[in-house]
DNA sequence: AGGGCGACGCTTTTT
DNA sequence: GCGTCGCCCT
């Protein structure tokens, strides 16, 4: 290894400092893997023993590849450096409480449950408490479930995040809270765990058992955190539970890619650290090895406008390259079109594998997937709907899961529909019985659905088996095919590959539990089960963190959808959506494509309505990009002088771009239809209110505070200031 | 009580 | 394009 070649000093001062806390504040591109990578092997090199390293990631991808890079630096090859705990907060809250599950009061251990199985719990609850029966004001399942994971993760009570960004549920707030702590106890009663659970009660165990805090503080003499900018307020007192004050403690983030503040991760925590852990040595990287010169230039434009000051400018040694260009498609439709026709044409300069599309929504490919079905081109969406959430997976799981825990009603409640004429409520009523032992009830059953005796036959003989997940699986599968076949006629064989799938993974491990907690917690990599061929990627910008491409394009980077429309009426969600753009475009090398359509198709109305370009890309100097507007023909035709955004035009205008200059210096000729204007208005009815997006026909979207967003005509408003 | 069918509404991001 | 809800028949 050679630290003083492959490092830049900064990199070479985090990479070799001493022990003690160290704060790493990376900007994009700064070689922040390289620089944990080489800290990992470094470490290793210097005689620590790697199993009392601890890696928190926040994919456990992200852990893998940094360990597999740093034990090639080692020599070792491309195995995994042996020892590392290296994964998630997620998962290795999950293996030190399974490890201490007695201390906790889990006598027969628990289950993890995903967000499915949560929001079911939650809609079993709500009826059972008779709410929202017949009032269509009363939040669904999902929303609920959202709202007691924010409540939980930004650690206030549900009235609070309602009082904050829902106050049309005000109403309901009480019912709520009850639905909230009537969850909390059906989790306490079936053993079960969600994904924030596994956080507050590895926090509990840790302030209440001084044995097992000492325990980890001795098996882990260093920590190491990467996205310390992503972390909520739990995560972060469980690194100073983990570490002492003085511990080896090194928190990587960067304030500018804070993302999932959504979440509860609050920036506050990377200030907070060199309180925590006096005498932090603070290490900032700021030269981006990544990206060209005119792609920075761009993205260091998205930070100035931010609300929030972040003091760093990126810099590049790469001066080469072309400036990114702002791709104008005649709608979301074409968009599509237009796309695949750039990414053929990208695909001559770059492997399939090189070029990613990102976008703010999973739904927002959707048109892309068909277009590149129809020309060929293979792809792989990340962040789209995972290996353990589809259906067939979580239907063949069910069966281990009730022999791990009988308790699990959405386990039973899956294994029990394969029966004919059983659904959720008899599902409910039999789990009852079989808790309870009455066997009365069960053998009334067991009379009226004759096909339930095989069912309880196989679970014994299951319970009966050693319990290894590849035998248990063998036989789940076997039992479960026709079952498949009955309710995927149409798409089966697929489905049985996915199967066949499973069952190797299964088979690589030794205990249920720990197979089961794995689907839940970390879908397995989709490229092990993917064929090793060369494909596009897809992702969200959120699952493309961390990641890069030679070329990246961005798709609807149009008002209401990125910024998302949910984010526009609290300043420090759009400022979120800013964060967010800034990651999608820093993770291109050397081509930036943004893709505004100059129309949105709406189904309601059957036509193509005007939008406006982002409020992000229209705030952009228009020297900084290349404007490329979509030809007649579909193929997209560079624009030689480029004005920068032109205001929306209907689709029956020409082709040609009518002159127009940048929105930035548009002269507000008229306040009332100036398009660019979203500033405050006064409504004779609503009041003071918000314009949030200005629409075709004079008309305007304002939000007024306790009256909610309204379409109104210009004309009815008198702008202010 | 289950299941099929049509209407509706909504559609952020993830461990 | 999806899940969810209510209605109606079995």
């Amino acid at each position: 290894m050679d630290f003083e070649n492959d490092l830049n000093p900064a990199q070479h001062q985090a990479v070799t400092a001493a022990g003690g806390p160290i704060l790493v504040i990376a900007g994009a591109g700064s070689g922040k893997t390289r620089t944990i990578v080489y800290r990992l092997a470094r470490l290793v090199q210097q005689g620590v023993d790697p199993a009392s390293i601890l890696l928190l990631t926040f994919t456990r991808k992200a852990a893998q590849e940094m360990l597999s890079r740093a034990s090639l630096l080692l020599g070792h090859g491309g195995d995994i450096l042996p020892g590392v705990c290296g994964g998630t907060f997620h998962a290795f809250a999950y293996a030190a409480l399974r490890r201490h599950h007695q201390a906790l009061g889990f006598p027969q251990g628990f289950t993890v449950i995903d967000r499915a199985d949560a929001d079911e719990l939650i809609g079993r609850i709500k009826d059972d408490l008779g709410l929202g029966k017949g009032d269509k004001s009363f939040p669904k399942k999902t929303h609920v479930a959202e709202l007691i994971g924010k409540s939980r993760n930004k650690e206030c009570r549900v009235a609070d995040i309602i009082s904050r960004e829902s106050f049309h549920l005000l109403p309901h707030a009480d019912d709520l809270e009850r639905l909230a702590d009537g969850y909390a106890a059906a989790k306490a009663a079936h053993h079960l765990m969600d994904y924030d659970d596994l956080l507050f009660l590895l926090e509990r165990l840790l302030v209440e058992h001084e044995d097992v805090r000492e325990f980890y503080r001795q098996r882990f003499t260093h920590i190491m955190v990467d996205e310390y900018q992503d972390t909520n307020r739990v995560q972060a007192r469980l690194i100073t539970l983990l570490a002492p004050h003085t511990g080896n403690v090194m928190a990587v983030g960067d304030d500018a890619q804070s993302i999932y503040a959504f979440r509860g991760a609050t920036v506050d925590n990377i200030l907070a650290f060199p309180r925590l852990f006096p005498g932090t040595a603070i290490i900032k990287l700021e030269q981006n090895y990544r990206s060209t010169q005119p792609i920075l230039e761009l993205t260091n434009a998205i930070l100035q406008n931010a609300g929030e000051k972040y003091d760093k400018t990126l810099f590049s040694t790469r001066t080469d390259g072309p400036k990114p260009e702002l791709l104008r498609p005649f709608s979301d439709i074409t968009q599509a079109r237009m796309a695949v026709a750039k990414i053929r044409e990208m695909a001559r300069k770059w492997p399939l594998h090189e070029i990613a599309v990102l976008f703010r929504a999973g739904y927002q490919s959707y048109a892309l997937e068909v277009e590149l079905g129809k020309a060929n081109i293979p792809f792989q969406k990340y962040g789209g709907i995972k290996f353990s959430e589809a259906a067939h997976i979580k239907d063949v799981l069910a069966y281990p899961r009730v022999v791990a825990n009988p308790l699990d009603p959405a386990a039973w409640t899956r294994c029990l529909s394969t029966v004919p004429k059983v659904g959720p409520k008899t599902a409910h009523k039999l789990m009852e019985a079989v808790r309870l032992g009455d066997q009365a009830a069960i053998d009334k059953a067991a009379h009226k659905h004759p096909q339930l005796a095989g069912l309880f036959a196989f679970l014994d003989a299951l319970r009966a088996m050693p319990p290894q997940p590849g035998p248990i699986l063998e036989r789940v599968i076997a039992h479960h095919t026709p079952h498949l076949m009955e309710k995927y006629p149409d798409d089966y064989p697929r489905r049985l590959t996915g199967l066949e799938q499973l069952q190797q993974i299964a088979s690589g491990y030794s205990s249920l539990d720990a197979l089961l907690a794995d689907m839940t917690l970390e879908s397995p990599d989709e490229d092990k089960r993917k064929a090793r061929e060369d494909h596009l990627v897809l992702s969200t910008v959120h699952s493309s963190k961390g990641l890069e491409w030679s070329a990246v394009l961005l798709l609807d980077l149009v008002d209401e959808r990125f910024p998302s429309r949910h984010a526009l009426t609290r300043d420090e969600d759009l400022e979120e959506e800013r964060r967010l753009l800034y990651v999608a475009c820093t993770r291109a090398r050397d081509y930036l494509g943004l893709c505004v359509p100059e129309t949105l198709y709406n189904r309601q109305a059957g036509v193509c309505s005007p939008v406006q370009a982002s409020l992000f890309v229209r705030e952009l100097p228009a020297s900084l990009c290349t404007m490329v507007r979509e030809s007649l023909s579909g193929r997209p035709v560079p624009q030689s002088d480029s004005p920068a955004f032109a205001p929306p035009r209907p689709l029956s205008g020409s082709a040609a771009a009518p002159p127009s200059g940048p929105i930035p210096a548009c002269e507000p000729a008229n306040p009332k239809t100036d398009p660019s204007l979203l500033g405050y208005c006064r409504h004779k009815v609503f009041g003071r209110g918000k314009i949030i997006a200005r629409l075709e026909g004079g008309k305007c979207r304002v939000n007024f505070p306790g009256f909610g967003p309204k379409v109104i005509l210009a004309d009815y408003l008198e702008m202010e200031g």
